[in-house]
Parts: structure tokens; C-alpha cells; sequence
DNA sequence: CGGAACTTGTTTTTT
DNA sequence: ACAAGTTCCG
């Protein structure tokens, strides 16, 4: 049967949609999807498909990286299935309510079974600062806050404690291979750890990684599992490489068999691993099933110019591991990627500025454009330049609107009035009043949690005279919040109406931070209940940050700024990637051990291939170094990437900005810099510390 | 309780 | 260089 719908697709693509939709069940398939093959049309094309032959939408099952994502896929599926079948088509599409990330699909669940595995239903969840915040308080009541030597960091510790748990793996090996320098500490992180897990369950709040871990644990259970799986004939996994081992069994538990099971990935783009994801999921997929999954690869390459494929597949060619697949593409250029070598930082900047501008000009909006990094910080001085020139951006990726103080002030309100159990978040709360501290705020949330009803126990509370007024004013506020007498959207008002005073005392700037939170409650206004809100908020954040308070520009044109990490799976017509250099890509703090490298690799390799027309990578040929300032201005060199060895530089275009030094314009302040700051050499000489 | 001054270990990417 | 934690004082 020739469904017209599937004519634009190529043969493998073809065979991923049509797998085991012509009768007789629907074996396990594992789709290798390079990068730029049409992964995400493939999966959209496969999951209307399904709908088109007779699946049932509301018992299809699509995982995702991120809720991004999973609008984008059931969106792409809708328009395909309208163009099939009419309105018919559109109102199944509207159906395909499990799709979602792992985590919120996890927290749905939960929310259901959550009376038969003892877990109350009004769990809240913990973002990775809130998890932080109470592995800290606990360890406060364990007294390893006051020991000999400094104990690690409350973020330090959350991070061992995740990997252990996401890797399902014991904690001497967790902390040898990746946390050597906390390896003493063995016993009493343990003891931390399990004082954690008690706090978490004695609150009732879920970490990020509880999702996961109590949906493996409910998947253990061959019982429960199969209820669960019952529920899907289909489930879809994208991003399957970036998957750890306690996904992998969720959804091995869920669908032992395989049936039904579609995961779709690439070994050559996994760079999560520091999540605890792991290749061997993608890699064992196939054999983990009897007969083993079906296998289908992608490799024509519909995005980007042969030159930059070319390029891109050096660069991971030269990976120790070896990827099986070549990309290849008919789409010709005369133009080979550049190298851009440009003096510093600040002449990095000034090379973008310039560079966007005068591709503007050439045609090319702001928004097919894309300034791609390693690390969050590494775009400071392009961000200041593009603001000097007026040149609109916005940045995805590192800190994000949700973590500034005001923000969390206000959702803790929320948080606790949804869960008074919720330690992190009732602290927070009672401590922005004036006279409350860690005392008596301890105090009083110990009544709380012991009564019946909380908010009672709060109107009783004896607050210290100081205190007095304000808490009078928070218990109005907060039994209000308990009653449900305010309906959705205007609770969270309710809320800032009673936050506003102290909002105004702490910070020194009130009417941005305020805005922020008005801000909030638009997006308040979109869901459906305090409940919801708080978790798609927790689970899913708005994670853009523009320069201009975060106005919905839609219409305008603007320039992307984006980390690698946070670029997975886009495109853009012309992509710049910043610090392509040895301490950047690499980053130094992954340099240690030989997988960490290869991730680096990776990274490097979805940096370039998220390019269509036109790739330009820029290395600064120094850093300042700002340590100890004792006299001028130090400097190291930095060298080339590692992973673009002088054999691939035939691949690429080598290039100087600005195109010649300007003696004229660097003798403005002094004398001419030296080539070689021998100066600096000498004094490294002797230590720099 | 809350702010100021000081000390010391750390390191990035994100659901 | 920075942020988090500690100590001290009003």
C-alpha cells in the first residue's frame, strides 16, 4: 500500500516508517540516524504512520530529550496526518498524549501508582540547587559541616550521589573514577546519602533522579511492569544514545519482548556520558532481544555542504572508537570550512559582530545564524560586543531565568503550600521574613510537618516578637493557598501579592525582578494547575535567556547563542563555533581519562555538523589569565584543537582577522605588543602561584 | 538574627 | 577568579 505521504522519504527512511506496520507484530527496530539524515521527519513520518495503519494515538508512548522535542514530533506527525486524512487526521495527533521526556513521562506515572508504592500523590520534585540545598542541610544534621578537613561541597556531593544512582553503579568505583579526591570520604557519604534518602522520603519530595530510579524500581516488579507496559502498544525512544542505565530499564521492563519498541540514536553524537548515559544502551539494544532488534541506518546527510561533511567526518574519524556509518551528501560547495585565527578574546568578538552583520547583509537573517560554545561563559565577550552594537541574541543554555533568587522565592511559596513537608521550599519561604532565621524556621516546620493540618499549625506558631506582624500576614496568605478557595492562575498573584514586601526589601533592584515574576504568571496562565505548572516549570525550564529581560520576540530577528549540549538536534545555515582551542575543546577538566576525550571529540563533531552552508570555527591565539594581577597583563598561548591535527587542515580554509594587523590602530595605547611576551615566560618560570 | 570580613577548595555540559 | 562556608560582632 502506497501511501502518498511517504513518497518525499528515501529507502532507509522508508524502511524505519513502514517497519512492522504490514501485520504480523512489530518487532524490536533500532534506527542509526547520523546527523542531518532526517531523524526527526523519520521518527514524525513513523509515529502518523502508526496512527495512519490503526495504532491507537493515546497508546503511543514517545520519549524525548527534551518537551521541545516532543512538540516538535507530535506537531510534524499532526500536519502529516491532517495532510493524509483530514481533520480526522488532526484530532489523532491532538491524541498523542504520552510524549515527553523521560523524567516528565516518569513523574506522571508515579503521580498515578503512587498510593500502591507508598508515595503520596502530592509529591513535589527537587531541582538539581533544591536537591543541593537539602543534601547541605542534612549534612548540617549529621555534623559533617565542622570536620578536620573540609568536607566536599553540597553540589560536589549531589553530583556523587547522582552518578551512582544513574549509573546504577556502588560508590568506591563512582568515586574513584570520577571524584578521586573525595575517595576518603567513602563512609561518611554513605552515611550522608542514606540520611538524604530518608529526608527525601520523610518530606515527600522526588530528586530528578527519584523519577527515574522509582520507575525503574516499579519496572523491577514483573507485576507492575506489565500493567504499565499494557498501557503502550508503542513506545518510541529518540535520543537513545543519550540515555543512561536506569532508562534503558525502564524500558526494557516495560516491553521485555521488544514489541512495540522503536529507539533512534546516534554513538557518534553522545556527549552526555557526565550524565551517567551510556553507548552501551545504543550499542546492545539489538542483542538485548530474542530474535535480536531489527537495525536501520541513516547515512545520506540532507543538511549540510560536502565540504563541511567532509570535514566533520575526519574529525570523527579519527576517534579511537569506530563508528560504522559514513555520511554522505549530494549537496556541492566550492567553499571549504574556515578556520578563522584571530588574536584574543576580545578580537573574537569583534570577528562575530562583524561577521553576522555583514552576512545580514548578505542576505541572511539573524536567526539562520548560530554562535556555538563549549561552556556558558565562554560567550561573555561576544555577548558584550553584540550589546554594544545593538545586535538582538538570545542564549540558550547555562543560568537560566528560573535560578535567580526572586523566582525560586516565589515558587518555593508555592511548592510549600502544595507540600508542607517540603523542607527546602519552607525554608526558603519563612527565612525572607525579617526575624526569622535557621532556628526558627527549623522549629516551626518540624510543627508543621507533624500536624494534621499545616496550616493551622502555622496560625499557632508562637513567632518571636519581631517576627510577629509578618507572620500574621504569611499565615493569612498560606491557609488561603491551602484552601483552594483562589482558582489556578490567580493563586499564583495571591502569592506574589504576599511576596511583593519582601521582594522590595531584599534586592536592591525590584521592578526587573518583579517583572520577571508577572512574567511568570503568563506562563502560570497556560497551565492547567498549580501541580502541573510546577512540575512542567521544574522539569522542563524556559531555557533561554535574551538580552532583553526575556521579551517574547517571536517576530523579530535575532542571533542564536547557544552551548553545544544545548544545540543538539538544530540547524542553522551559518554556525560559528567560539575557543576551538586545546582547554576549551577539549575543555581542561576533561582531559584526564581517554572516554573523556573522545566525548570532547563528539562534542566538537555535533558543534560542525549542526551547520548547512557555511562553517566557521575561530581560534583565539591567546587567553588572559586574570589570576594574581601582580604586574601587566599575563597571557598564555593556546594552541589548535587537538582533534584538528595539521593532516585535516587540507579540509579547511585558513584564515586571519581582522585580514591584516593594523599596526596603526594597536599603537594607539604604547608601544607595539611583541609577538612572544617573553616577559610573561619568565615570571612563569617561577611558579604562578 | 543578619551583615561584614575572611578563608579555602573547586573547576563544564543539564533532565 | 569565584563562590561557599566560617567566624565574629552589633
Amino acid at each position: 500500500m502506497g501511501a502518498q505521504y511517504l513518497d518525499g522519504l528515501n529507502d532507509a527512511q522508508r524502511l524505519a516508517v513502514e517497519h512492522g506496520t504490514q501485520g504480523g507484530g512489530c518487532p524490536p527496530l533500532l534506527v542509526i540516524a547520523g546527523a542531518g539524515s532526517g531523524k526527526t521527519n523519520t521518527l514524525a513520518h513513523r509515529v502518523a504512520h502508526l496512527v495512519a495503519t490503526g495504532a491507537d494515538p493515546r497508546r503511543i508512548l514517545l520519549m524525548t530529550f527534551s518537551r521541545r522535542a516532543a512538540a516538535e514530533m507530535t506537531s510534524r506527525a499532526g500536519r502529516i496526518l491532517a495532510r493524509a486524512l483530514g481533520e480526522s487526521g488532526r484530532a489523532m495527533a491532538e491524541a498523542l498524549q504520552w510524549s515527553g521526556t523521560f523524567h516528565a513521562m516518569s513523574a506522571r506515572l508515579l503521580r498515578e501508582y503512587a498510593p500502591e508504592i507508598g508515595l503520596d500523590p502530592a509529591f513535589t520534585i527537587l531541582d538539581r540547587e533544591d536537591s543541593a540545598d537539602l543534601m547541605a542541610l542534612v549534612r548540617g544534621e549529621l555534623g559533617l559541616g565542622k570536620t578536620e578537613k573540609r568536607f566536599p561541597m553540597k553540589g560536589t556531593c549531589l553530583s556523587i550521589y547522582s552518578r551512582a544512582v544513574n549509573a546504577q553503579d556502588e560508590l568506591e568505583p563512582v568515586l574513584g573514577r570520577h571524584f578521586p579526591w573525595c575517595a576518603m570520604w567513602a563512609d561518611e557519604l554513605r552515611g550522608l546519602f542514606q540520611a538524604y534518602v530518608g529526608a527525601k522520603q520523610r518530606q515527600g519530595v522526588l530528586d530528578y533522579d527519584d523519577l527515574l530510579l522509582y520507575l525503574a524500581q516499579l519496572c523491577g516488579e514483573p507485576a507492575f511492569a506489565a500493567h504499565i507496559g499494557a498501557r503502550f502498544d508503542h513506545v518510541l525512544v529518540d535520543e537513545y544514545q543519550d540515555t543512561n542505565r536506569l532508562q534503558a530499564a525502564i524500558l526494557l521492563g516495560l516491553k521485555p519482548s521488544g514489541e512495540g519498541v522503536t529507539v533512534v540514536g546516534d554513538d557518534a553524537q553522545s556527549i552526555y556520558s557526565f550524565r551517567a548515559a551510556t553507548i552501551r544502551n545504543i550499542l546492545d539494544f539489538p542483542s538485548s532481544f530474542h530474535p535480536p532488534a531489527r537495525v536501520v541506518t541513516l547515512e545520506r546527510n540532507y543538511r549540510s555542504t560536502d565540504t563541511i561533511l567532509a570535514a566533520a567526518n575526519d574529525v570523527i574519524g579519527l576517534s579511537s572508537e569506530r563508528f560504522t556509518k559514513n555520511l554522505w551528501t549530494d549537496r556541492q560547495s566550492q567553499e571549504k570550512p574556515a578556520i578563522v585565527v584571530v588574536r584574543d578574546e576580545q578580537a573574537q568578538a569583534g570577528f562575530i559582530a562583524e561577521s553576522v552583520l555583514a552576512q545580514r547583509e548578505d542576505g541572511l537573517a539573524l536567526k539562520d545564524q548560530a554562535v556555538l560554545f563549549r561552556t556558558s561563559h565562554h560567550s561573555g565577550p561576544v555577548e558584550v560586543e553584540l550589546t554594544r552594537r545593538n545586535i538582538p541574541f538570545v542564549k540558550f543554555g547555562g543560568l537560566k531565568f528560573l535560578e535567580s533568587a526572586h523566582v525560586k522565592d516565589l515558587l518555593a511559596v508555592l511548592r510549600f503550600a502544595e507540600n508542607p513537608r517540603d523542607r527546602v521550599a519552607g525554608f526558603r519561604v519563612l527565612r525572607l521574613m525579617e526575624g526569622i532565621g535557621p532556628a526558627t524556621a527549623g522549629k516551626a516546620l518540624d510543627l508543621v510537618a507533624a500536624a494534621a493540618v499545616p496550616e493551622a499549625a502555622v496560625e499557632a506558631f508562637p513567632a518571636p516578637p519581631r517576627a510577629d506582624r509578618a507572620w500574621t500576614d504569611f499565615a493569612r496568605a498560606f491557609g488561603l493557598l491551602r484552601s483552594g478557595a483562589v482558582p489556578w492562575p490567580a493563586e499564583l498573584a495571591a502569592a506574589r501579592s504576599w511576596y511583593e514586601p519582601h521582594l522590595e526589601r531584599r534586592f536592591e533592584d525590584p521592578e526587573t525582578r518583579l517583572a520577571d515574576l508577572v512574567q511568570l504568571e503568563s506562563i502560570a496562565a497556560a497551565a492547567p494547575s498549580r501541580q502541573r505548572f510546577l512540575v512542567d516549570l521544574t522539569l522542563d525550564p524556559p531555557d533561554a535567556t535574551s538580552a532583553e529581560a526575556g521579551a517574547p520576540l517571536l517576530d523579530e530577528d535575532y542571533l542564536i547563542l547557544s552551548t553545544i549540549h544545548s544545540a543538539k538536534g538544530q540547524e542553522w545555515r551559518s554556525v560559528y563555533v567560539l575557543n576551538v582551542v586545546d582547554g576549551c575543546i577539549p575543555s581542561d577538566m576533561s582531559t584526564g581519562r581517554a572516554d573523556e576525550i573522545e566525548e570532547e571529540r563528539r562534542l566538537l563533531y555535533v558543534g560542525m555538523t549542526r551547520a548547512r552552508d557555511r562553517l566557521q570555527l575561530v581560534v583565539p591565539q591567546r587567553f588572559y589569565t586574570h589570576g594574581q594581577a601582580s604586574r601587566g597583563d599575563r597571557h598564555v598561548y593556546a594552541a589548535r584543537t587537538r582533534f584538528i591535527p595539521s593532516a585535516l587542515l587540507d579540509r579547511f580554509d585558513l584564515t586571519h582577522w581582522p585580514k591584516a594587523p593594523q599596526a596603526a590602530e594597536e599603537g594607539r595605547s604604547g608601544e607595539p605588543r611583541p609577538a612572544i611576551d617573553i616577559a610573561a615566560r619568565m615570571r612563569a618560570m617561577w611558579g604562578t602561584g
